[in-house]
DNA sequence: TCAAAAGTGTTATCCTTACACCCATGT
DNA sequence: ACATGGGTGTAAGGATAACACTTTTGA
């Protein structure tokens, strides 16, 4: 046990990693490099005040996106993240809440819906049926994979819980333990890629569906969408997504995209007017098919109000 | 925007730090060195799979505690940390929890209750009279040393909404934030002490009680009791600073002791079976003066099956 | 007998969730 | 007419928090 005064010289390279987000058209939308197999990533600044900051102005000198709400995500240091090729890097991961600018500008990066790299973490039509046709029979393979019987039952409770099998209901916040499971299982390609010794799985044709990025970044995006799937229910930082103006449909359906579930729209709309989040603008719009919809605007001033007391959206089963 | 692939060379220092919690005799004690003014830390290690088995092995061999339960907490890399000394280094703090050992080694470590650093946080006896003696005026001071009308308001509300004033309820989660209040209002002796410039506070002498310690120490574990407070309500971690076998009340008072604030009893033990968290080892306790007490264990078991559905701790306004 | 702690039973209240229904507009 | 979305009322169920009370031991 050392002091902590004078700091060790153990000299080693950091760098940022940005989880970027925006919802675009009810459907939430990640910010990518290197043909969408990569989380945009950069060099730890020392010009900054913080990191926070420092984290923040590169992102708005590289996209010039807004960036509206920063989060700290992990710090990953694993010796074996970059395979063989280790070289020690502390990565410092951070969320980052945005809205989508049509030309995002440089260095081929692009949006996509981060349902295209989990694809089974979209539950607004209902369970996807790749669930029960792709990750079950690879999960219960797995699970019986092993001779004992009690690692079988607990492997078997495991997957059940997670995933909603039996019983169980469908906890869309458990996005990154999912995501482990199926790397546990040698469902997730990365998994297999990077071991040269052990073929892990057997039925390597079986892999679960969904984009793979290189590294952990996969990982990374789960741990951002858990965290934000997390946050919305007791923060408002839905707001932070959505245009200046917007119909509390509009509004349903972004909470809707980033949590993958459907919610009940009359208490979904009492529930928001309840909290005086937002105020009517006087306008209307008839954009969509149906009644003209009132159109509402964020109450800023809840962000001081409420940024400790906290607010809450109506998202069941979690 | 540029690849993660090849990572860059910025060298830099990193440390680690660790915020290690027991719990003995109904008081929440943290691990601390030098004079009870600095967390313990270390350096990180290239020899280790990942960052979380890193802190690990180091805690178990500088210190020969069993670590139960650990979670990274935050990365600092503020360029002001140190003051004018600033050297860049990257702090990655961490939680463990574990129990107090007797002779708990070497290098001057040693335990204190952490409402040493907070004393503002114990709330066991209703709220501690030196809220309303030193701290309530010397933020009130500071709400109304600004000319402009509207910062005075929002100065005051949230004044009230951290510390439970004017029908507020005490939310004992928002220990950081209290802390960073106390902090930009002056009233704690690190914020002044840092600048060479600003004679902050006028009312030097009325700085918060509590002992203070080096840097930022005081926020990290304040990041720390926070977190750990948060975290009890619905995830089994208290079993961790209990003792093998524990009566109802013992545990009643071990949360306590965290929250900072008395619980039902009776509420609290239904809660605790109903999920049947423990179960009776048939032996009873006659320790403390009254009826003997049934003494419990720890399902182990639970922590496959509630790792992640979560429990329940009946601790309320929050 | 009293203090201290262990327990049990019950109730009031609020929040969550859902069901049922009506309103306004465009095709 | 009907599809689509906007919007209101209300009730069932469960969780929470509190109150009142009995039991068992040691001093």
């Amino acid at each position: 046990m050392r002091p902590a005064a004078p700091p060790f010289k153990h000299e080693i390279a950091a760098e940022l990693i940005a989880v970027l987000v925006a919802v675009t058209g009810s459907e939430p939308r990640v910010l990518t490099i290197q043909d969408q197999r990569a989380l945009p990533s950069g060099p730890f600044e020392l010009a900054h005040r913080s990191l926070q900051s420092g984290l923040r102005a590169w992102v708005e000198r590289q996209t010039r996106l807004p960036l509206g709400y920063v989060e700290q995500l992990y710090t990953f240091a694993d010796r074996d993240r970059a395979g063989a090729t280790a070289q020690h890097v502390i990565s410092i991961s951070y969320l980052g809440l945005t809205q989508e600018q049509p030309a995002s500008g440089e260095h081929e990066a692009s949006w996509h819906s981060w349902y295209d790299y989990f694809p089974w973490e979209d539950h607004r039509l209902g369970a996807p049926p790749l669930i029960e046709e792709t990750l079950r029979p690879g999960l219960k393979a797995w699970a019986s994979a092993v001779p004992d019987r009690a690692t079988q039952r607990s492997r078997r409770q495991r997957v059940a819980m997670l995933f909603g099998f039996e019983d169980h209901i469908w906890n869309e916040e458990l996005v990154l333990q999912r995501y482990e499971l199926l790397y546990e299982a040698g469902l997730i390609p990365e998994a297999v890629r990077g071991k040269s010794s052990t073929p892990l799985s057997e039925n390597a044709a079986a892999t679960a569906p969904g984009t793979p990025m290189i590294l952990d970044h996969r990982r990374i995006l789960a741990t951002g969408i858990a965290r934000l799937r997390a946050k919305i229910k007791y923060h408002p930082v839905v707001f932070e997504l959505m245009p200046a103006t917007f119909t509390l449909l509009q509004l349903q359906r972004c909470v809707e995209a980033l949590a993958g579930k459907l919610v009940h729209k009359p208490n979904f709309r009492r529930l928001i007017e309840q909290q005086e989040l937002v105020e009517e603008t006087g306008e209307t719009s008839q954009d969509t098919g149906g009644r003209p919809a009132k159109l509402f605007r964020f109450r800023r001033t809840v962000f001081a109000e409420r940024a400790i007391t906290g607010t809450k959206l109506p998202i069941s089963g979690a």
